[in-house]
DNA sequence: TATATTTAAGACAAAATACTCTTAAATAGA
DNA sequence: TCTATTTAAGAGTATTTTGTCTTAAATATA
């Protein structure tokens, strides 16, 4: 799996909130639209949050929402703070201090590949995304279409 | 992480097991040689000789080889024998049923980095890494140089 | 102030992955 | 035939990832 299930949950919430405005979303609409466990979401958001790609309130008409710089921020960006950077650093065989000098048999390759896998994810901001997704309607819950308000 | 550890301790015994001609090598060998757990590293290799890929031989002077449907193989084939398709099959999101008719955010471009990965490792079989190893040096295991003998 | 709503935090449980250990089966060679 | 060596198979353990549950803290509103 490329992308871990935590990660891919939490770019899922950021494609959702980057949909919306200025206001604090409750992460229980975001779980039930977008149907990911409620508790387990707000442990991944919580995480973006600490991160300062986002931005929590407490209390009633609280939620989430993207900061400015989640707003800036690229599906890397959150990738990384997820994920963590090690698959756009580690050898592809796990082979530690694997380099042009010492190389694994795939280190060339992969430096490719996974420059091209970093540049898909940092092509677009969640903005960008945001706007063609209003106009191809672009999908992000399994169960079929989603509104992009 | 792009392969799972059992992934790519199969990749690493296929290499080795590349560089040497058609004698059966003990798996205690290779877990040695390239520092893995000797029982995990049977069971992949059960599952390798399973699908074909090596044959294997019981008792003194027994041990593992790649079959010649192997030895053809590509690391493609490794990784698919082992982690399944899902990697090359799947939406990157995990949602299913994406497609052009309804695709993620991600989805067209996920279609070329994909591509690009399957391509990585179906670019060259095992005899021709082994041929390039033998020249190169190329290293498979952490400790540091391995000898393509 | 009291209550309801919401995120924060942390303990807990389940599932998947990674790894270990023991026993069985095959086979070479003494 | 007996023993040592090797893979096969399966049970068992550990760790990581994924998911649940409970309680605390913040805050809006009545």
């Amino acid at each position: 799996m490329l992308l871990s299930k935590s990660c891919v949950y939490g770019l899922r919430a950021s494609l959702y909130l980057s949909a919306k405005h200025d206001e604090y979303i409750s992460i229980r609409e975001i779980s039930e639209k977008l149907d990911i466990s409620f508790h387990f979401l707000t442990k991944i958001l919580q995480q973006l949050t600490a991160d300062g790609l986002m931005e929590s309130y407490k209390g009633p008409n609280g939620g989430i929402r993207l900061s400015s710089k989640g707003r800036r921020a690229t599906l890397l960006d959150i990738v990384i703070a997820i994920d963590g950077p090690e698959l756009f650093t580690q050898c592809a065989l796990g082979l530690p201090g694997c380099g042009s000098e010492d190389p694994c048999p795939l280190h060339e390759s992969w430096l490719g590949t996974r420059t091209a896998i970093s540049d898909m994810l940092e092509k677009t901001s969640l903005e960008e995304i945001a706007k063609e997704g209003k106009q191809s309607k672009f999908r992000i819950s399994a169960g079929g279409t989603f509104n992009w308000s």
